[in-house]
DNA sequence: TAGATTGTTAATCGATTAACAATC
DNA sequence: TAGATTGTTAATCGATTAACAATC
């Protein structure tokens, strides 16, 4: 199966598509127009279709597309269509609730430890998942395949842990520290950077502060 | 102060310039060049200079820009400069671990309460910040000045949720329930979706499994 | 068949990069 | 002054939207 490079403005954009289509599932929507989806998700019909046809002719003129096939394709390309293996790194507060939060298992991210170097968190279970001493982490590692390590830890250890799981062989580092990883080329990063979220969301206030203070004029 | 509008590339790159102004200034460098910085950042200099331009003139032609200035002058621009009161609605495990995490304190972010329905929970404090019961959220709201609501409960109340923090006159929510919250055009909303940044995470490893399977050409 | 709607090409729009005159 | 580097305009690139022929 050979891929074209696919945009990341498309990447970004087919985790929703899967969303909106399990929702259309769940209320019995057997098939839709791109028209019609792209009226739900506040998106141009045209993007729809050249979105999906990046990766193949999903729909049928004059019918649309099939609610059910293409959620099932669309979760292929985004590969949960098997079990994802993952670690978490920091069994601080945001470790702790990614492992809480059951709804990652439910689309196939199964978390198999976590890992801390706190002696008051190691041995200790959440919610069934031991909490290894990270010193242990190689050795976990050369025994289980894990596809994907879940970095929680503060800024200033993460770059050394990453480098400790790349040389692990570990792929993929989903990242909570707030700072940029130095990975090689074959190693893949999606960082989720709170605090820039946040900041983000602060500009919108003060965009809209700054138009209202000075007579809207729109 | 006017603004003209600025496109959302931009917005999303002011964070990252912030980050990395303070780590020169942490590291005592007083000036730099778009250039320099360029390369630190892997970005080009031509988009540094494009990006800070939208704001106004921060440098000085042959000598760059001052570092501890332009940091200022983007805190000001991103709105941390002031203090943002925000209250947590849903003390689950995304919830306490927001609380419990005081970096956003620095940035001006204050948690001034958190709510939630569970008599378990309601009552008790964490780190300090009282839990308070979601039935007391209007007159909560009634007494006190909130920039920022966060929402960090389950999917299904979220919107309805949103919808009493918006008659109550809250302006900004920043939410991490994984649905698109409908709301009116003065509100403002950040949505932090983790479920989608680990599918993209996926669709990477996906892709570079199929890269691979196919004798990697390129 | 006629109607609907895709897949795909072409046109437009916006964002990024390059170039360079202005100026410190 | 000469050198460095910005601010800004122009060129390029890429992504989005529009249009429509193909086809179910």
């Amino acid at each position: 199966m050979e891929r074209k490079e696919i945009s990341n403005a498309v990447i970004k954009r087919l985790p929703r598509y899967h969303r909106y289509l399990g929702e259309l599932m769940e209320s019995g929507v057997e098939r839709i127009s791109s028209n019609d989806l792209s009226e739900k998700m506040n998106v141009t019909a045209s993007q729809i279709r050249q979105d999906l046809n990046n990766f193949g002719g999903f729909g049928q003129q004059g019918y649309g597309y099939n609610v059910e096939y293409l959620y099932n394709e669309i979760a292929k390309i985004l590969g949960i269509d098997r079990q994802n293996n993952m670690i978490i790194i920091g069994g601080g507060n945001f470790g702790q609730a990614l492992t809480n939060y059951s709804n990652f298992e439910r689309r196939g991210f199964m978390i198999q430890a976590l890992f801390d170097v706190s002696p008051d968190r190691i041995g200790k279970s959440v919610r069934g998942i031991k909490t290894l001493d990270m010193k242990n982490l190689e050795e976990f590692l050369s025994g289980h395949h894990i596809d994907i390590a879940v970095l929680t830890v503060p800024k200033s250890t993460a770059q050394e842990v990453a480098d400790r799981l790349i040389a692990c062989g570990i792929k993929a580092i989903w990242n909570f520290a707030h700072l940029d990883l130095k990975v090689p080329d074959d190693v893949v990063v999606e960082n989720v950077h709170l605090s820039e979220s946040l900041m983000q969301l602060s500009y919108r206030i003060s965009e809209k502060r700054d138009k209202e203070g000075s007579g809207q004029n729109s």
